[in-house]
DNA sequence: GCGACAACATTCTCAGTAGTATGTCACTGT
DNA sequence: ACAGTGACATACTACTGAGAATGTTGTCGC
């Protein structure tokens, strides 16, 4: 039987590598992933390259991490939802509001990879990038299918109707994500101004959608 | 009187100046604000540096250009729609469906200015940059209080609902500007193909926000 | 037919940055 | 107590790219 499993194993995520992650994507986030130097990620940590260099073998290794986290966020969040016994017009709009509040949860995490997929993408000069690159867009896709595949089951059912499957998956993650670009963290924000920016977002979005 | 035109004026748009600013653009959209070079911009023009720094200052500079263009384009397309005597319902899905339509049009410098304008804000170093930038900005908010405007004229006159104006117009901008991301030029399609995306998106987009 | 200027091209400098090489030190099993 | 190793710090290299300085060429007024 062949090995299924990819093949080079991931790195274990230590407590130190994650500490790398997390200081990284504020420094995508403030600095942009080109502006954002190794130097610069260091610095959060109090630490120098030597460690930084120590775990990661390149500066775009460090942002594919950062972008598998934060796509391992949007799942977490929207998994559990996605099992709820309720009508697809209603899981659709729960979906939205769940992913709505992991990109305001995780903002730097998304706004990294907001900033980076394109950039990765041509210049990539390696065969380990490239390879990194392509999982990472393909789980993209597998996330961006979940919501296309209640579409259909609402369109199936009848409690959904929208002019293009496609099209209608672009405008959802449209709207939500743009959250990325104009939700700004305030100290003072509790739990319920997000959720009801999330509540409102997705209402707004998912109501078009509906027979 | 007070002189009301902004403090320096800008440089007349020679041709020579337009073909910079289109190449960079390109550059902008192929390779990243930070990644392509002015050496690219002049390879593009079949030219060298010396060309593209004897009609521009900077590299930033030349990015305002390019944002300030983009912007343009915009006001260009929305404008005429904005004059015409419909319904505030109608007249909001017809100005997405312009947007759309010049988001795929000049692709290149919108996607340009989607890439840089958090990156030049906080980088900048020069006086004269957060100057341009704060005018950028401030025209980007005009754009989009257009939209604001006919959604609160629709709410008024009971054509339009939704719960947050701001928000819903947070996601009209998301949901169309998300097309620089997944709109892909190919050079088969035709301008009817174009306009079928743009009246799907704007019709998935507003329909969820009449009454 | 000549000075002057615009529109470039060529060449150079200098700062910043990814990545490397090597040094240090604490700890750990033996 | 000592060899080995993991987890860093320090010091260095090699390169890239923005911008400046300077050189070249066409053109236009006169």
């Amino acid at each position: 039987m062949m090995n299924t499993q990819p093949p080079q194993s991931l790195p274990p995520m230590t407590d130190s590598r994650q500490q790398i992650v997390e200081a990284a994507a504020q420094c995508f986030m403030l600095k942009g992933l080109e502006k954002a130097t190794i130097d610069d990620i260091a610095d959060v940590l109090g630490a120098t390259k030597g460690r930084v260099y120590h775990h990661f073998r390149s500066k775009s290794s460090i942002y594919f991490a950062v972008h598998r986290q934060a796509m391992q966020y949007c799942f977490d969040a929207v998994d559990p939802v996605l099992a709820l016994p309720i009508p697809h017009d209603e899981k659709l709009e729960a979906m939205a509001a769940a992913h709505a509040r992991v990109m305001m949860d995780t903002l730097p995490y998304q706004r990294s990879i907001r900033l980076g997929v394109e950039i990765y993408l041509r210049g990539s000069t390696t065969e380990a990038d490239r390879e990194m690159l392509a999982e990472l867009i393909n789980q993209r896709n597998n996330y961006e299918e979940l919501y296309r595949e209640v579409l259909r089951g609402g369109i199936d059912t009848g409690t959904l109707s929208v002019p293009d499957v496609k099209i209608a998956g672009r405008v959802i993650m449209g709207a939500l994500n743009s959250l990325v670009d104009w939700y700004r963290l305030r100290p003072q924000q509790t739990d319920a101004d997000r959720d009801l920016i999330a509540k409102d977002l997705a209402q707004t979005v998912v109501r078009g959608m509906r027979a």
